[in-house]
DNA sequence: CACCGTTCTTAACCCTGTTTAAGGCGCCGG
DNA sequence: CCGGCGCCTTAAACAGGGTTAAGAACGGTG
């Protein structure tokens, strides 16, 4: 736990101590392959942290088409932050695709403790900012790179999970059917 | 002036009197039509409130393709904000499409006020999670939603600047080429 | 082992958006 | 008043992804 408590610092540029009493209020749970950290309607009033695994982010529209919003391994956060922040009731799942630790802690707690300590309401503005760049950097690839790049760009920032997630979940994550990207490998297959 | 600092008072969630420091150390920004708010390659350290006008966020890839991120009208922010968190120098052109008064900052200003102000800095995170929010819409509407069902998205949600924006920089918004908006607008007016 | 579900690929056909080019319209400056 | 420019539309040829369907490869299970 104090290996843990050491790497969350550092991810988080949080000290270690702020972090301590956090860490106590946080429940670890498991998470077999196939199973939900969320789904949609239930109230999102919790996330996590990736100790260990792989789960994804997607939503499922009116059609039934599945849309991955993101992939999160170890020492990344994982749940439903739109709908925590926004207080609307969750449309996301968050589901394992290979078994998960997660450590997890209720929103709630998280905003009192903020209230109380600068250090962290501070962290947690930078982490809203990261995210808000990490998005940002996702709406400029749907706009300005075709498919073939965003694939490619996939590969580069993501290849730690090259071998663990299906390519159809990777289609809909840049926004393809799983037909166009095996016809985008088999071009690029050729060429190289 | 106090009229502008109870009207931001409302959209920022801040008392007035957290605000008026801050409107002391602001500057009054004119903007002529077309003129530039920020280009790339300058330093991002700005950012700024649309008093009146309208400007557009955008920017420019290798091939010479304009994507618009953001219209921005009175009383909503304006600036290179994913490079003021980021420090990274600026990659967005941020233009006036009518005659704008931007009400504008520095950022390192607004930072320090922050580390005094445990208001302000909450402030501050409210609204970097507000923006992923937006953000993260803009996601689900690529991912989703066909380019016909974003342009009414566009209508819906934007009327206000539909007389006022060009049709080839909502169909760049939208990630289609102006041709295409126009087929579309063709579609639509045929079938009502 | 045979069976099944999942994943990935390939092929055919269709639909949508891109590219390029042309023409109309409105507006501004000379 | 005329010329030019920006904006919008339309057309035609093309490219690229969507859809559907079929089949191969793999792994797990009865």
């Amino acid at each position: 736990m104090a290996v843990i408590a050491e790497q969350l610092s550092k991810v988080l540029g949080l000290p270690v101590r702020q972090l301590e009493p956090l860490l106590a209020l946080a429940a670890e749970v498991k998470l077999p392959k196939g199973d939900f950290f969320t789904r949609p309607g239930e109230r999102a009033d919790r996330f996590a942290i990736v100790l260990e695994g792989l789960v994804r982010h997607y939503y499922v529209d009116a059609r039934g088409k599945e849309s991955v919003k993101a992939f999160r391994g170890p020492l990344e956060v994982s749940g439903p932050y739109a709908e925590l922040i926004s207080g609307r009731p969750s449309r996301t799942f968050i589901q394992a695709l290979a078994p998960a630790r997660l450590l997890c802690l209720q929103w709630e707690v998280l905003q009192r403790a903020a209230d109380a300590s600068p250090e962290l309401s501070k962290m947690l503005r930078r982490f809203a900012e990261a995210q808000f760049v990490n998005k940002e950097q996702r709406e400029y690839e749907f706009l300005q790179l075709t498919a073939e790049e965003r694939y490619l760009q996939f590969c580069r920032e993501r290849k730690e999970h090259l071998g663990h997630v299906p390519l159809h979940q990777i289609a809909s994550y840049i926004g393809i059917t799983p037909v166009a990207l095996s016809r985008i490998r088999a071009r690029l297959a050729r060429k190289r």
